[in-house]
DNA sequence: TATAAATGGTTCTTATATAGCCCATGAAAT
DNA sequence: ATTTCATGGGCTATATAAGAACCATTTATA
């Protein structure tokens, strides 16, 4: 099943909002319509309602492009920036452990 | 129809991958099993793998949720500071024209 | 080394996100 | 004031995201 209403913390909710107020801010100061930014996404009106009315079930990569669309800054960082964070991320991954182990969580009742 | 394969940016993929990279670090430094990270967002094991494999089409409020739980801060804010631009972002929404009139496109042909 | 568990990769099914309509309202131009 | 069109909201059909269950492999620990 898919996601049959997702509980989500107050934190997580508020930065979908804060996105989500961010892209509905720049749209307009950039004159763009919903439809426009719909061409320009490539998906629909509704969507980019919805995307704009905070729906967290939008997927990722719509509202991120609707982001970049307008001109909104993932992570307060350009281009180059995310392109170099990732690589270092992507080597540090590389030296954790591959497979997490759980402490033998032993129930101490034979006595 | 939902999104048949989105065309996206290679700046909002590299977004995606980016945080996902950052979930899977954290996940890993907190001794958290993918089977772990599920049950406490809510979600199956197999989107947590999607999620940390990058996968654009997940919701975006599940992968807000993934990145919380492990400690990943979205927008490089605590939550007071969310709260905060969100609530000047909506002041500043209001003072801006409610429908974005397109200009007169004047198609000068007449002569 | 042995073994138990985590991960990676499938497949199938089902709930639902999305597209694509419609219409009413209201704001922005003339 | 009148007209135009962007927005808001609701609806349905369908593509698909997410869940659930496999198994094979790898990896961490005893």
């Amino acid at each position: 099943m898919a996601q049959r209403s997702l509980a989500l913390s107050k934190y997580s909710k508020d930065a979908v909002r804060l996105l989500a107020t961010l892209i509905r801010c720049a749209r307009k100061e950039k004159g763009m319509t919903e439809q426009e930014l719909a061409d320009r996404v490539g998906v629909s009106r509704s969507l980019i309602r919805r995307i704009e009315k905070a729906d967290t079930s939008c997927g990722i990569g719509s509202v991120f492009e609707a982001a970049t669309i307008v001109g909104v800054s993932l992570f307060d960082m350009d281009h180059s920036t995310i392109r170099s964070q990732l690589s270092q991320q992507e080597k540090f991954v590389a030296l954790l452990p591959k497979a997490i182990r759980k402490k033998e969580v032993i129930v101490n009742d034979d006595f």
